[in-house]
DNA sequence: GATTAATTGTTAAATTTATAACAATGCAAA
DNA sequence: TTTGCATTGTTATAAATTTAACAATTAATC
């Protein structure tokens, strides 16, 4: 088997930490140290070391004993397995409040990730650039996403036109969409989707306060209780 | 056990997915229709009916064969569980792009989940108000939090700031912190702590995209090798 | 030089999560 | 009425993911 094919099974959860570990790394690469341990990896992450060590089986890359991981090196190494080689070009459409945040957020963030375009439909919007992006007219989806090689469409229109976006950038060729609408889309068999509700995080962390809050209430009437129990002894 | 017990051990991916299926139902709501089936809000949320048979089996609620499921009963159960009584008030530290965004995003979306408070450091900001939420120095943090039993901090400050905003979230007495910078923070045991980065989830699209592209050359190579073995026949 | 402590790499086990299998039910149509 | 069929609810199985266990190695220390 070939060292691609065993890249190719990495587990979903790892590849999402490897982007992570390579985003921790270059904000330690500032810090003069030139090595990493499996344990400060972890720490930042809020994982175990043991799942940080694991991961770099994985994807074959041996560190140095009692020195750690060579932070360089390992960039390197995750940036070989989740970059594309030519790069990937990205398209957001929808310039609203969330779009140009992301746009701003986005741009030359990343070497091999690169915002080239954005969509809108209102006349206002079209024609102007935001961080030396332009705003194309939705109309030229099309157009635009096959003339600038396009493989990313990045969604933040209303909900209610998720859909039909999903399927204009389908239609163009698209190969990936990230939905950060709160309305799921469908896309064909070979057309990767990703869909992140920010109220879905934000219920679930509700959710774990809440229970953490019932808990202890449940904690002081255990304590009362016992209090209880104890005086009568 | 006590039924609040059970639902302290559902599945953290069962409490994501109950966030969505309600958030799914309330769509539904509008389209006349009272009952839903399984397979249904399956379609919606791209996983399969046994799933979401597993899920709602495990809130212990019962559909009516041939059906399916009540939609408004589903929410409300829902509602129950996922929600708090009393409500949970929210602030935002960081009136930037993305808390701007967040702020007028979220507003009104939840009945019992408020954003009541916004902090930033930078004397423009302070003082005014976005979307009737005001916005208040950093300094005043700890005073607003208790005053307006913020119990939820979403934090849009810049990376560099994360840490410091979240000791400070910390140290007023928050509950659950929503980290949305891309430099992960530390928060002690009994604060409930979710982090996300966007260029991690965009960065998986990009390397599923990539890998597809690989397969797909592959395969025309296959094809190649095929066809000239073919024609030596 | 031997000993101790720290760290990696890897296999094994446990846990969590998802899927499959299938009985039970009740509506609809024959 | 009866048969067929779609659908639920639940238990059993499988797959994915995490954690544990531990041998191997090296550097520092005694
Ligand atoms: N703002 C946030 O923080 C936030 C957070 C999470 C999710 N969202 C979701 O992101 C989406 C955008 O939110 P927003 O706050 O930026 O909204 P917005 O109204 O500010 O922006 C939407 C933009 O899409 C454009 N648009 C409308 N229809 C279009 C179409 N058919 N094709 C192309 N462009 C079209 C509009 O002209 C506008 O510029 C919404 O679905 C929202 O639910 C936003
Ligand atoms: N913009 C996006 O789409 C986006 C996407 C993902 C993540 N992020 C992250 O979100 C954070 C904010 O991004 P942004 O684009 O809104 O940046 P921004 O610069 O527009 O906003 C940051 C805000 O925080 C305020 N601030 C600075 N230091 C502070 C402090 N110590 N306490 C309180 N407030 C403080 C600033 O005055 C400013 O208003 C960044 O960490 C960024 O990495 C942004």
């Amino acid at each position: 088997m070939k060292a691609s094919d065993t890249l190719k099974q990495l587990p979903h959860k790892t590849i999402e930490r490897l982007s992570q570990y390579r985003r921790a790394l270059l904000i330690c690469l500032d810090n003069k140290k030139d090595h990493i341990f499996s344990h400060e990896i972890a720490k930042i992450q809020h994982i175990t070391p043991v799942q940080v060590r694991r991961d770099l089986m994985l994807i074959g890359y041996s560190g140095t004993l009692r020195k750690g991981y060579n932070i360089q090196e390992l960039i390197d190494l995750i940036s070989d397995i989740i970059d594309s080689n030519r790069g990937i070009n990205v398209a957001i459409i929808g310039m609203g409040n969330l779009g140009r945040a992301l746009l701003n957020y986005f741009s030359g963030k990343r070497h091999k990730l690169s915002i080239v375009a954005s969509f809108d439909i209102n006349p206002d919007k079209i024609g102007k650039s935001v961080n030396k992006i332009p705003c194309y007219n939705i109309t030229e989806m099309e157009k635009v996403i096959k003339r600038e090689n396009i493989e990313i469409g990045i969604i933040t229109v209303p909900a209610s036109q998720s859909m039909i976006t999903a399927k204009q950038l389908v239609d163009s060729g698209i190969k990936g969409i990230l939905n950060y609408t709160p309305k799921p889309v469908e896309v064909p068999e070979g057309v990767y989707l990703e869909e992140y509700d920010m109220i879905t995080t934000l219920e679930k962390v509700s959710f774990y306060v809440k229970m953490e809050n019932e808990r202890a209430a449940d904690h002081v009437i255990q304590r009362k209780n016992q209090g209880t129990v104890a005086s009568d002894f």
